[in-house]
DNA sequence: GTGGTCTAGACCACA
DNA sequence: GTGGTCTAGACCACT
């Protein structure tokens, strides 16, 4: 990035291959927890159709997740591509975070840039509905909490799968309450990003999530642009201080 | 953007040939102004180097920047690949501009929330280097707009263009001394978006940018993070304000 | 061609590229009617192979085919280069004819003195090989006259098409019986000539061509080289008067 | 030439270097006398701004020419580039010869037909300047036929050498008469071709070609297209049979 | 098994 | 020592 004297800031491309970014699709999608463990994909046929390739470059991409464990391909009538569950140790997650340490708290500079700023300017933008889709929201976490709660380990990681899905679903409605296409595109870049190293991996929930996640969604109620910011500014860097221990 | 219910935030995707990808990039270089015009870029063979690509490639981007007339092609021991004057008038500038409103006042939104986080965090990081580099490109910019002001024609378009040279490389100076790579690059995204639809137009240097520029610059000197960010923001609005007063 | 005192006949040169060759040769090949609309060309690959050229170069002409609408790239297994129907009307095609009327002309004179002597020679030196397929060919050319005047409009512009491809196959078998390469190449090289400002162009089968060309045949039969020459020489006299007659 | 059922028609493309044409322009305009041994080429300076080149490419073209010794280079104010005398002697040219003989008779069957019809031709079109400069080139030619019988040896091989210059003069200047750039463009290559295996070879002027050449023009004065092209027929197949003669 | 793209290296024409 | 062109081989996406 650095544009040093010679190079005039140009620097080497390299291009993706098309299955390549189907692949990156789909484990985004799994890593943000948009498919659950247990959950089937949509069918080579409707994947094809949605990102406009053909089925053999789907198939690749898939071939790929299947090799490491990420799905399984069933055949016949009840078959289809299941999400499996993480089948890493937290403590191997652990260790493969360490590794991409530098990268990882790097991105969240970016994400406490873009996402604060998404925060205040939904709080500007919003419409009823966008409030209403983020109340939604927060009610489902909560009750995912409180389940959690309940049975300590009853439904263990799967519960935090599942908080994870909604969790990202409540940071993209805000980023999209923002009216911002550019600034959304980039959060979701983000946390995809955010993801990458550690996969679908379960996070301990941090006590204060929930609680910012309220003040977060009542700033934007009262459309007061810097207080969302700032609050969702200390949520990340409660985030950040919460990734941080584990490394 | 929207993660619509049944296609589970699956998109269409296309893979960008590597010569696509050559070509944004010099010509994302051209707009921020690291050539000038009548500059040669570096030699085909010198850019396929950067690159990491065969020669073959460099030229099928080549190509297109000829064809669109942004580069002059000269052969021989003295020809090369020269950068042309912006051959549009204003007036029809602010025409393509007008189609592309939209995107561009949204790229501000992304410009805000990045450029003032890098500030912000310039403001906690910089080094001593980091200072004089950014004291060294204000009194460059200084020069300029002074000789601009002294002869009203005289170097005209070209001092404009060579001004937007060392804004460019004063902004990526701050995005540097934030020292996280991610902002710093989708910094660099978000400028390179902005002239986009632009091109290399002229620009009206706008009478406050010179002051807010070393009003950050002098936050950054004192490690004042909330001022670095709050200035650099008004600058941006600033500049936001200045385009869409064109549009 | 004067050699004008001062140039001694020297002239300036222009070296063809080697995917110009190319071009004109497929090019060529066309207008012969060696391939008619609706036919797949040769693959890259072994067009490359036939020229003993690489592929690239192979597709630099077909790029510019492709740019003309003479033929349609189809992908995927069962795809290819395909001939495409001419898409011009025949008062399209007549006024370009117009614009090259001097050239098209002047064509003829080189067929007049090429074809006659090669018919003459033809007689003298044919095997009966050369006569057996000079009569099939007659026979083909007549089935698809009669089929054409039967049903006027079925085949239409299609039986001229078919008409032209097998006409040139009797010509190029005349120069081929005639046992002398270059006069076989000069021939080619006027036919490519003449159909190059034409285009696969759809040509009224003038009524005295099958029974001049019967002639020819059976002069050449009869070993009789003056009158095989002078009815050649007649049926080329006739065409060139229906061409003038257009024009 | 022959359309075998595979390939089309579709023959080997060779792109030539432009110095190649270059080589082959100055190479044949030497093998058809206008450049007489002792004569000076125009300077690279000229060749390069008549064939329309760089100066380097025309260098390249005459380092072969001076490799086989063709033409000498001679430095300084004096200088230039010297065509010099065949050094082959007969009997080399003759063992040279018999290994194109095929190639050569060949050549005939071509120059036949084209010079034959553009002598026809020439009788139709002629106009009274054509006459004129027909009629001074026999002239020329008489003179030096005469002065070679006088003094056997004397001359030599420089009053072939310049016989053939103005032979070439001669044929050209009916193929101009007969108004068919096609046609002299063709007569242009054949002769050239022609020359090509013997190059600048001392011909011994066969007895008949005189009269011949007189009867042509006598032909052509009387507009008698018939005879004109049957008289430089039959000095065609008279030339052929010499040529036969030493093979 | 087609066309679409890329690579690494080479030679040429030009200034 | 620049851009212009070609080669031989490879992998990919599509049908």
């Amino acid at each position: 990035m650095a544009a040093s004297k010679d190079s005039f800031g140009l620097i080497p491309v390299r291009s993706l291959a098309t299955h390549e970014l189907v692949l990156e699709q789909i484990r985004t999608a799994i890593n943000l927890g948009r498919f659950q463990p247990g959950d089937r994909l949509p069918t080579e046929r409707d994947l094809a159709e949605m990102f406009e390739v053909s089925r053999t470059t789907v198939r690749e991409a898939v071939a790929v997740l299947e090799g490491e464990s990420v799905i399984e391909v069933r055949r016949g009538r009840t078959g289809g591509l299941i999400v499996r569950e993480a089948s890493l140790t937290r403590k191997e997650y652990v260790q493969r975070l360490r590794q991409s340490r530098a990268e990882l708290l790097g991105i969240f500079d970016l994400r406490l840039a873009v996402e604060s700023a998404a925060a205040g300017l939904a709080a500007q933008r919003r419409t009823a509905k966008d409030l209403a889709r983020l109340r939604r929201l927060l009610r489902a976490m909560g009750a995912i909490e409180t389940s959690a709660r309940e049975s300590e380990e009853a439904g263990g990681p799967s519960s935090f799968s599942r908080f994870r899905g909604i969790d990202s679903q409540f940071h993209l409605a805000i980023a999209e309450a923002a009216r911002s296409p550019r600034l959304a595109e980039t959060i979701v870049a983000a946390r995809g990003a955010m993801f990458h190293p550690i996969g679908a991996v379960f996070v301990k929930i941090e006590p204060s999530a929930h609680e910012l996640h309220e003040a977060v969604v009542d700033a934007i109620d009262d459309r007061d642009h810097d207080r969302a910011a700032a609050l969702m500014g200390a949520h990340i860097e409660a985030t950040r201080a919460t990734v941080e221990a584990w490394l």
